[in-house]
DNA sequence: GCCGTTTTCGGCCCGACTGTTTTCAGTCG
């Protein structure tokens, strides 16, 4: 059973308690253990096998021997029948909005139920009403949780939920009495998908704010509006939350709603650990010890407050509640990559396979983003739904691009390369002969999505041995919210690549951004190379080459990482010389 | 269930908002 599997499991055992009514701080350990595991950047199974497993935070001895026995059974007895003591329905239940395990554990407990159907009928006959702690409103509210149940649980890509919130917050900026308005929560941490928006203002007049937030022409539903709070439900189901602070508060409150919680957590430690307490409110002495609330200690940026705490800046990229807090003490922290650090792009496509703009499009493209060179990479033959060329069709891409360098037809410099299908059998979809004409080549999977993971990873690395190859197309090959990518063993994939010098490519597609951050900081340490490309298949998707930072950044890569922050010269060397050292 | 420079028990982050109450529980982030 992979990390993925068991960190699922280990979040189920915690819902499952807390619907149990357990102690929420036994369920809590669960939550934290799966977390870590999921964070993992090393092979579970060395880990198990070197019994190092309690060396993770949030693992004793009792959880080490539960992973233990998933990762080698590949099931877990207590889990069993942890799960058949919980009523089917109740997972579902727990999706409702304002529905807890508490409340759900009080309305079965009561009148038996355990499902969405069972409880819509019941609130509807106003059965609840009559519970203790229950209402008419809270049946209202039921109801109308079950109405837009599929919607409101929904989440969303980063890339759009991002656009909305940045309208959002310009608006903001635009009112007077605004002094601060910034985005919070996982769009600052740039998750790779959002659940909600979380804006945090300060402002001299806060109630003329809620008024303006909660009637902008998006707003679909007034969810709460309070002195210093106010949620929304945009058209298309997306939430938003709004926290108005005051102008000392301000640093407090985007850190903390920036999060992640377990950063916060181990913020507060850190804070209490100097007799300090730390919260959206602010930073003071401890609650109970001398003059709480009397000195507060003020702040002027994010940086203030976490140099107050002896800590070096964490960027908001990186606070997930993994190591970042324990780097921060020790003042080590990499500089890490930026969106002007990128001098050219290599994976993108044209109207000769399945962009929509002309290679001489997508080349002026590449000047206005201020780039010095971009790499065209159209489909191969196999990829026929995506309009992919044969070698002979390729060859006349590769003398246009010639012609167009030559005749200096855009001010960057174009390289040919092309994203070569990889056969069923690990095989490139292109004879050898012409593969050597290619400044690079890119390798991907596009088809057979469904072999398992040994014959997959076997694919994927005889592809990484071919002398040709430069660069590994999005690795896993999922799509975010839609598709999972097909079963491969990443770890075995990277060392294969730096084995025989290919570079990763972080596929910046917003519906993408594959290979995973959380490969990145081990993978880069043990010398993986980088390139961030945004897959685009018309000039604005250019621009999707900062998802691509945003990965880059959460996976702790500088830009020394990333090969296309070189710049033409160094570039073209590099390729030209790893050609005559594989013979690819 | 985990954890320990207040260590092997008794904590475990904490506050706003809502809807229910009449001082608070549950949910959410």
């Amino acid at each position: 059973m992979d990390k993925q599997q068991i960190a699922e499991i280990l979040e189920n055992i915690q819902v499952f308690l807390e619907l149990k009514g357990e102690n929420v701080f036994r369920a809590r350990a669960y939550q934290r253990a799966a977390r870590t595991i999921e964070g993992l950047e090393e092979d579970l199974g060395e880990v198990i096998k070197e019994g190092r497993l309690t060396d993770l935070p949030g693992i004793g001895k009792d959880l080490a021997q539960k992973i233990e026995t998933l990762y080698n059974d590949k099931r877990l007895p207590f889990y069993e029948e942890l799960k058949a003591s919980i009523p089917g329905g109740f997972l579902e239940l727990l999706e409702i909005p304002g529905l807890g395990p508490k409340k759900i554990k009080a309305v079965y407990d009561a009148l038996g139920i355990k499902s969405v159907t069972a409880l819509e009928k019941a609130c509807k006959e106003g059965k609840l009403e009559a519970l203790v702690g229950f209402g008419k409103k809270t049946e209202e509210n039921i109801l109308r949780g079950i109405a837009h149940l599929a919607e409101y649980s929904k989440r969303h890509l980063w890339w759009e939920a991002n656009e909305i919130a940045e309208e959002i917050v310009k608006g903001l900026k635009r009112i007077k009495s605004v002094t601060h308005a910034e985005v919070a929560g996982s769009i600052r941490r740039k998750r790779e998908t959002i659940g909600d928006i979380d804006l945090i203002v300060a402002a001299k007049n806060g109630a003329h704010v809620m008024d303006w937030f909660t009637s902008i022409p998006e707003v679909e539903e007034v969810i709460g509006k309070g002195e210093t709070k106010s949620t929304v439900r945009l058209k298309g189901g997306m939430q938003v939350d709004l926290r108005l602070v005051s102008e000392d508060q301000f640093y407090f409150a985007l850190h903390h709603f920036t999060g992640s919680k377990e950063h916060n957590v181990m913020m507060r430690q850190k804070a209490l650990a100097m007799d300090l307490s730390l919260s959206e409110w602010g930073l003071g002495p401890e609650k109970g010890k001398a003059g709480h609330l009397a000195d507060k200690i003020k702040v002027k940026s994010e940086e203030e407050l976490f140099k107050v705490l002896g800590l070096k800046y964490i960027p908001a990229e990186l606070r997930e509640g993994l190591d970042e807090v324990t780097v921060a003490e020790k003042g080590k922290f990499p500089k890490l990559i930026e969106e002007d650090d990128i001098r050219g792009v290599f994976h993108n496509h044209t109207t000769a396979s399945d962009g929509r703009n002309t290679l001489e499009e997508m080349a002026r493209g590449a000047d206005e983003m201020g780039w010095e060179y971009i790499g065209i990479s159209d489909h191969s033959k196999s990829s026929f739904q995506a309009g992919g060329l044969d070698e002979e069709q390729l060859h006349k891409e590769l003398l246009k691009i010639q012609k167009h360098n030559e005749k200096k037809l855009s001010k960057s410099y174009v390289f040919t390369g092309v994203e070569c299908d990889i056969l069923k059998n690990g095989e490139l979809d292109l004879k050898d002969s012409f593969l050597k004409e290619l400044d690079y080549v890119v390798v991907s999977i596009h088809s057979v999505f469904n072999l398992d993971e040994k014959e997959m990873t076997k694919r994927m690395i005889k592809a990484i041995e071919h002398p040709s190859a430069t660069i590994i197309g999005h690795v896993t090959g999922r799509l975010l919210l839609q598709r999972e990518g097909y079963k491969i063993d990443v770890l075995k994939v990277i060392d294969a690549a730096i084995a025989n010098e290919v570079m990763m490519e972080i596929n910046a597609n917003p519906r993408r951004l594959d290979m995973d951050w959380r490969y990145w900081k081990k993978a880069a340490e043990k010398g993986l190379m980088c390139v961030i490309n945004p897959d685009a298949h018309n000039v604005k998707g250019l621009g999707y080459y900062k998802a691509g930072i945003n990965v880059a950044r959460k996976g702790w890569l500088t830009k020394e990482n990333v090969f296309n922050t070189r710049g033409l010269k160094e570039v073209k060397k590099y390729l030209f010389d790893l050609k005559k050292r594989k013979g690819g």
